[in-house]
DNA sequence: AATATATACGACTTTTTTAGTCGTATATAT
DNA sequence: ATATATACGACTAAAAAAGTCGTATATATT
């Protein structure tokens, strides 16, 4: 439970690899994919999700590949999450408010106080905490 | 992305409802399931696991049911996921040391940072937070 | 004693989510 | 031209979560 998905975690590994490039440096996907037995197609769809979001600059053709913008380090990890997987949170109703049992329901307003929590707390964790 | 389970929903849900009882007053999985709208056999088998763990108790036969114990509402968070869903980790290796990766993983450290934060987060969490 | 009702618990099935693969298009350096 | 890289949707496979079922046991009530 709590679980990061392995998209997440893969992309986090490749973000860590291109930090340590020098600037402008570009590596592609299948050379991180090898270098740390991540399935190259799956790591690929990743980069083009966070490349869409600017998070990366992505250039095509051969000796293309990724590499690092100069703010890609200041993004924070409940952004970098949801550009990944979407919405995180404990329950759906967090963000969903079409849930049967919401009159019923006895735990929501304590659920979504712990989900500010974790939030808030991933809102101040940087890529560049996680990379460095 | 990190949701907690419908088995932890349904207790959480459920140990709202047995806290507001009265002291000592049972409370039968049945009843509970019918008045939330839950699958009462889920329901029935994730209280058992409370009851095992001593969080609540349980009384067998006719009239039967749970019921909250003195202490139910000192259980933090940590404890109670870990009862029901297992070792709360954002990645497996938190626990298992035996990934393939683990020497090139270049994440570990941090990502482990952060779980130590969310457990510690979790750990000052009570029952009695979340039902109160 | 028989019955009805509740917990206890493992095995099983279904559903949903996650993980991974494939095909095809596009850009571009050589 | 060709080879190599990103882009991206469709698809399949695997794993996890959700839910169901059968059977045993305890016990209050009649």
């Amino acid at each position: 439970m709590l679980k990061i998905t392995r998209k997440v975690e893969y992309a986090l590994i490749a973000m860590g690899h291109l930090q340590q490039k020098e600037a402008g440096q570009l590596v592609s996907a299948k050379e991180i994919a090898e270098q740390y037995g991540i399935p190259q197609e799956l790591l690929a769809k990743t980069l083009q999700k966070l490349a869409r979001e600017k998070i990366i600059q992505a250039v095509k053709g051969p000796a293309g590949g990724y590499r690092i913008r100069k703010d890609s380090n200041t993004i924070n990890m409940t952004r970098f999450f949801e550009i990944l997987e979407g919405p995180v949170g404990l329950m759906d109703c967090y963000f969903d408010t079409d849930c049967i049992q919401l009159n019923t329901c006895n735990i929501r307003t304590p659920i979504n106080r712990i989900n500010d929590s974790i939030r808030s707390m991933l809102d101040q964790i940087t890529l560049a905490d996680i990379t460095n």
